[in-house]
DNA sequence: CTTTGCGGTCTTTTT
DNA sequence: GACCGCAAAG
């Protein structure tokens, strides 16, 4: 074996499931599991096993991952694992930022221009607004460019169907696809592409030039739940030449159908590769038993969803807490007390770093940001407003990109007044309009007018054609010569950074900033500063490890891409944030605001989800009820050890408006604590059992607590309204009939004052046993005493499963199967059933195996690979993903759901973790245990506390490049590929 | 024609 | 609390 890295150390720490997945050498491979069962690890593991067990080079791997931050992520772990920097060759990253790249080498083949540019969602918003008004559409523009966006998304295979369907519809339609057709047209003279196009248009590249991709050995997908259309059409088409597919993904935490990610094509890559091979990871190894418990309860009501066994490893834990609170305000300094409480208790052991609030809309984040900001608690928020969108900041990348693309006429047209120039919005709207219908660029419209050889019909001021003519058409004229001798051989290098501190001088900017917002110009000129820094940063990374490259194909010119100022603003279009420089500011510990779609992937020991009412959760504009409830079961799943919900009574817009518990939380309200546990020595030590620290004595707890601290949570009444009959009674009635079991909601007890508590309660602490460390490792069972490290715990486990004799592995791990358990069927199968008429579900292959499931599918699998038979096999509403909860149309199961609690029988699915309160969490199955492969990264502190940045290790943001043709021998990839594959180590009967 | 000041309107999620 | 449209002053 020509391995790198020796296959024990590849499958080190994997459970026989992940195992099962990194090794099967079958062509697809479809890992569908649920939170924290190791997942992404997995996909990493096999990415380099096919490397360094399978032989591909890297440089023939594609990994698609879905957000950057993933990518980045990805990127660093692969990294890790593979060493010698050869994850710099493997082409990785999200969709977006590979198809640029390849349209970057290749585009010019299919007529694209090399010097594209990349129009972000404001270009895209100002131009469909202005064609709607200049050809006097009757659509809203926001609402058209939803619907382009839709129609691109959807893929070319969906669109050409669903055109011949709806050939003539709504009135609007006309309308639509008139602003569609100039939308396009607009772009495509302006040599700009949207986020979709970039998609859209790799599909026609490697449709036509398939050689392009000749070299792809595999191609690995991430979060494959949230792919589209055109992005299903892209990963065929990148496998195009071998057909081998890895992909990772969970139905459940499917969030982003707002963006046409289709589930469906989970069922779509199962139907059109009928040898998938499926495998399931079962155990979660983040969360505490209590968590996971209600979370399932949460996602359980939706009865539609494909369900998995998900076993926790973990004990326990600390039950999580639903509170109720009077306004948002006090929400947010209920958050903080929590916070502090939760660190004093835990004897520092727990720091910022461990607690996440996750919100629904980054808008939520006002009044918590303020609260920690008073409390002087460090943050930094993720999601919502980014760094590139700063006005200072947008303003000199649009003067990049006129630098760039002098046709880019929207940028030209925002900057045409900044700083100011006497320029009016009307003027700039008439030369606008006068550029598109004389079909000359904006540029070149002022520059021919400045030069004398066409006047402009827009009339100027003497006063404005002189500063347009010297601070913007000339100076940016320089700048663009200056970057093209540059390259010359004796050029002075004229790099980015001096480039923009060029454009800094000339335009004075600082005095520009100081006029236009006297009353925060230091903190625009330090984020003009960041900017620069960050632009620093970006060039040494470039020259570092390079970025975009991609393998040379015989007999296939690549553009190379030489400039960095098309890279950099490709990489800004691309990136969601910044990455901040390590600029001073060591590690402080931060606690993390994020959007709950931000979040995911990402874990954290405590977790807060604020504004779980109705109309935040589900969001009041959503469309999809379904995938608001898998939203909050994302956010749920992120919490390891504390899990706290919390919600308003009143609404913030003063005028008294009440709000609704969630829908998604009020069933199952009674299952939640309604205040912050008491963090008694136990609950403590179940934390750090979980987090795998070690809890500082009592005595070091206490000596630190500060004076007249509050050791309880209640500061804040648990019922804010005092009437004590209201409350979520109402939505009780269900709970029988859905068969979820739910204890009755407690009443709250009344609480005193709130201030006065402190001294008569027994100090609930204060317990009369003390377990010290040294004891508490009488928690984990004896043959793996105390705290163990995770590679410690999970080799002693190998070790137990190799020898059959040895009965100390628990119950869990030993059912960790490889595949789906007895009455787990296969997700095709799922889908197939269900979309049977009038089949019931409960008997639909009971106890199906995993060879019938195949053999089911078998007969119906050679098919060809069009979507037409797959559209067939979904059941329509399931397709949708629209089902209403609690509308379970008389289900035949229903009846057998109401019975004795045991186990329930559902509708062809597994056995199904909702653990009934009454399993022991202490079976000594549970040893501390974790897996880390999912923790967030230690970030790096922000320059100043509010920024909203989002700070990652550096370094990860860019590709690669590698010298083309250096240290490549002459291995054709067929010769590789004919290498054989490793049996499988695991017996598969 | 541009700038400034005022009042009414809305507030998802991301590449 | 930020953004748009409108009216009046420079």
């Amino acid at each position: 074996m020509a391995s790198s890295t020796p296959k024990h150390a590849i499958l080190h720490g994997l459970n026989d499931a992940q195992r099962r997945a990194v090794t099967s050498d079958a062509a697809t491979v479809a890992i569908l599991a649920g939170p924290g069962s190791g997942k992404t690890h997995t996909l990493t593991a096999r990415v380099v096993w096919l490397v360094d067990h399978v032989g591909f080079r890297p440089e023939d791997v594609v990994v698609a991952t879905f957000t950057v931050k993933a990518a980045r992520e990805m990127k660093e772990r692969i990294g890790r694992a593979l060493g010698n920097g050869r994850e710099n060759k493997i082409v990785l990253g999200t969709f977006h930022s590979i198809a640029r790249r390849y349209l970057a080498a290749y585009g010019r083949h299919i007529g694209l221009d090399q010097k594209f540019g990349i129009a972000d969602s404001d270009d895209s918003r100002a131009i469909i607004t202005r064609i709607c008004k200049r050809f006097q559409l009757s659509v809203d523009a926001a609402a058209a460019r939803a619907w382009i966006s839709k129609q691109k998304a959807k893929g070319t295979e969906a669109a050409s169907a669903a055109a011949r369907k709806d050939a003539a519809k709504l009135p609007g339609q006309r309308d639509l696809e008139t602003c569609y057709r100039e939308y396009q047209r607009y772009l495509e003279t302006s040599n700009l592409l949207d986020y979709d196009d970039l998609l859209v248009r790799c599909v026609e590249l490697l449709r036509k030039f398939p050689s392009c991709v000749s070299n792809v050995q595999t191609v690995l997908i991430d979060e494959y739940q949230d792919t589209n259309g055109v992005q299903y059409e892209l990963m065929k088409l990148f496998a195009q030449r071998h057909q081998r597919i890895t992909i990772v993904g969970d139905p459940d935490q499917s969030i982003y159908g707002w963006r046409s990610a289709e589930i469906r094509n989970l069922w779509r890559l199962l139907q059109e590769f009928p040898s998938t091979d499926e495998v399931s990871l079962e155990e979660n190894y983040r969360s505490s038993q209590s968590i996971l418990h209600l979370s399932l309860l949460v996602i359980q009501q939706d009865k539609k969803r494909y369900q998995k066994a998900l076993k926790p490893v973990h004990n326990r834990g600390s039950r999580p807490v639903l509170r109720k609170l009077k306004s948002a305000a006090t929400e947010a300094e209920w958050i903080v007390s929590e916070i502090r409480r939760a660190i004093a208790m835990s004897g520092s052991m727990l720091t910022h770093n461990d607690i996440a609030i996750l919100l629904r809309s980054a808008s939520l984040s006002r009044h918590i940001e303020s609260s920690l900001g008073k409390a002087g608690i460090a943050y930094r928020m993720v999601g919502g407003f980014k760094f590139y969108d700063r006005a200072e900041i947008k303003t000199l990348l649009d003067y990049l990109r006129v630098i760039h693309q002098p046709e880019n006429n929207d940028a030209l047209a925002r900057i045409m007044n900044v700083p100011r120039r006497g320029i009016g919005e009307v003027t700039i709207k008439s030369l606008l309009e006068e550029a598109e219908t004389s079909g000359l660029s904006l540029w070149a419209v002022l520059s021919k007018h400045c030069r004398g050889e066409r006047t402009a019909k827009t009339k100027l001021t003497k006063h404005a054609e002189q500063r347009l003519s010297g601070g913007l058409l000339r100076p940016l004229t320089d700048i663009r010569r200056r970057v093209g001798e540059a390259s010359g051989p004796n050029g002075t290098p004229f790099g980015l950074v001096q480039m923009i501190e060029h454009l800094l001088s000339v335009l004075s900017f600082e005095k520009h900033l100081l006029a236009s917002h006297p009353d925060d110009h230091e903190q625009r000129w330090a984020n003009v500063q960041e900017f620069i820094s960050l632009a620093a940063d970006f060039v040494r990374d470039l020259d570092r490890s390079g970025d975009d490259f991609l393998p040379e194909i015989e007999g296939l010119q690549q553009t190379k891409e030489a400039e960095v100022l098309p890279r950099f603003l490709a990489n800004v279009s691309l990136a969601s944030d910044a990455q901040t420089g390590d600029d001073g500011q060591e590690n402080k510990p931060l606690v993390t605001i994020s959007t709950i779609h931000a979040a995911k992937g990402l874990e954290w020991p405590v977790v807060f989800v604020p504004a779980v009412y109705n109309g935040s959760i589900p969001h009041v504009r959503a469309e999809d009820g379904d995938e608001e409830r898998r939203l909050l079961y994302v956010a749920m799943t992120r919490a390891q050890c504390l899990l706290y919900l919390s919600w308003p009574v009143f609404g913030s817009n003063g005028n008294g408006e009440r709000n609704e518990l969630s829908p998604f939380v009020a069933p199952v309200s009674g299952s939640f604590l309604d205040k912050g546990p008491c963090f008694d020595r136990p609950v403590m030590g179940e934390v750090a059992r979980i987090l795998q620290r070690k809890l500082p004595p009592e005595s070091t707890i206490f000596g630190g607590l500060p004076a007249l601290f509050n050791p309880e949570d209640n500061l804040f009444p648990v019922d804010p309204e005092h009437s004590k009959q209201e409350a979520s009674a109402g939505f009780n009635g269900e709970d029988g009939r859905s068969g979820v079991v739910v204890p009755r909601a407690k009443r709250p007890r009344l609480q005193g004052p709130p201030t006065d508590q402190n001294g008569g309660d027994e100090a609930p602490w204060r317990r009369e046993y003390t377990t010290t460390m040294e004891q508490s490792s009488a928690f984990t069972i004896a043959s793996l005493p105390g705290f163990v490290s995770v590679g410690a715990h999970q080799a002693a486990i190998a070790a137990a499963n190799a020898a059959p004799g040895v009965t100390q592995t628990t119950d869990t791990v030993k059912r960790s199967t490889t595949r789906r358990p007895a009455d787990q069927k296969s997700i095709l199968g799922f889908v197939r059933s269900n979309s049977g008429p009038a089949r019931p579900a409960a008997t639909a292959l009971p106890s199906a195996r995993m060879d019938t499931a195949l053999q089911a599918r078998q007969p119906t699998g050679v098919q060809p690979p069009q979507c037409s038979p797959a559209k067939q096999a979904i059941d329509p509403a399931l397709s949708g993903h629209r089902l209403k909860t609690g509308k379970l149309l008389n289900r035949p199961t229903a009846a057998s759901d109401g019975d004795s609690g045991k186990r329930k029988q559902y509708a062809c699915f597994s056995s199904s973790p909702p653990r009934p309160a009454a399993v022991e969490d202490d079976t000594g199955t549970n040893t501390a245990e974790v897996e880390d492969d999912e923790r967030p990264e230690p970030t790096r502190a922000a320059a100043c506390l509010h920024v909203t940045t989002c700070n990652l290790p550096k370094g990860l943001g860019v590709g690669f490049r590698r010298p083309a043709g250096l240290g490549r021998e002459n291995i054709t990839p067929i010769e590789r590929l004919r290498k054989p594959f490793k049996p499988l180590t695991i017996s598969r009967s």
